[in-house]
DNA sequence: AGCTGTACCTGCAGGC
DNA sequence: TGCCTGCAGGTACAGC
């Protein structure tokens, strides 16, 4: 699912594809799915041209000359893709961007849960203001450590809560917890500085290695263009029940853990 | 404040 | 074969 690697892969890549062009239309046939409504966005945005990309935790905005400009969730099963003007239908397409150019920019996803909401830049700022610092950007350890220190819920829970830091899902949040040799449920306050130290390592290493491999396609991901990413295939614990732990003769685990799915290892992960 | 439960939605797996 | 049920999951929201 997309998580800020993902994101972070769509954003990189469309930068060289959709900047500069016009959007002409915005047309949907799932009204619920664009903010506040259709012909609203329509009007705010067409004409306009695409000045840049930008991102916060999973949420990509573009850009546009002036104060508008759309902001896109793909949650847990959306694609933006990049397409030539009268290309086939893509599965689950339901917002289409019309750009110059013959190109077009196509929401889709099989859920439904996503969103394409018209926000301007006071509301961008807005929106950013509620989401935690970024890992790798102004998320240092003393203040992962604090967000750490300030909860007892379980750490998984943490890591993941948007408002405390920016963009870890479950995929990387599974996987940075078994690097970091930590179980998922363990009260967030009770890390001790060094797994704190840890756990914040583990947790730029696989976003870093999630960019690196263009992100995890397990199910329903694809970048821009339509392809999928790699990281999947370097997946440490997550997807992997049964199978085996990487270091130690013991089988990965699928438990719950604030209801979702968590996978660990529950000899390395203490 | 922070927990739990529920809703959103569809494809797919499992049971019979 | 095919119907039916239940589940996955990011986030918001209601209610305790």
């Amino acid at each position: 699912m997309p998580e800020l690697p993902e994101v972070e892969t769509i954003k990189r890549d469309l930068k060289s594809l959709i900047v500069g062009r016009k959007i002409l239309d915005v047309t949907t046939d799932t009204p619920k799915q664009v903010q506040p409504d259709v012909e609203t966005v329509k009007k705010a945005v067409a004409g306009k041209k695409i000045k840049g990309l930008e991102r916060q935790a999973k949420v990509l905005r573009i850009n546009l000359v002036g104060e508008a400009g759309l902001a896109v969730h793909l949650k847990l099963t959306g694609r933006l893709l990049f397409r030539n003007k009268g290309e086939r239908r893509d599965d689950w397409q339901h917002v289409t961007i019309n750009l110059s150019g013959d190109k077009e920019l196509r929401f889709c996803d099989l859920r439904k849960f996503g969103w394409v909401k018209l926000v301007t830049s006071s509301g961008w700022k807005e929106m950013k203001g509620e989401f935690g610092p970024e890992p790798g950007k102004d998320l240092d350890l003393e203040a992962f450590k604090k967000r750490l220190a300030s909860t007892g819920r379980a750490v998984k829970v943490v890591i993941m809560d948007q408002k405390k830091i920016s963009g870890v899902g479950n995929i990387y949040a599974c996987d940075a917890l078994y690097l970091a040799k930590i179980d998922p449920r363990r009260p967030a306050k009770e890390l001790s500085k060094k797994e704190a130290e840890r756990l914040f390592k583990a947790v730029l290493k696989v976003l870093k290695a999630g960019i690196k491999y263009r992100g995890a396609s397990d199910q329903y991901y694809l970048d821009a263009l339509g392809r999928k990413g790699h990281y999947q295939e370097h997946f440490l614990v997550y997807g992997r029940a049964g199978k085996g732990c990487f270091d130690c003769e013991g089988k990965v685990q699928r438990i719950v853990v604030g209801g979702r799915g968590t996978f660990w290892c529950p000899k390395c992960q203490k």
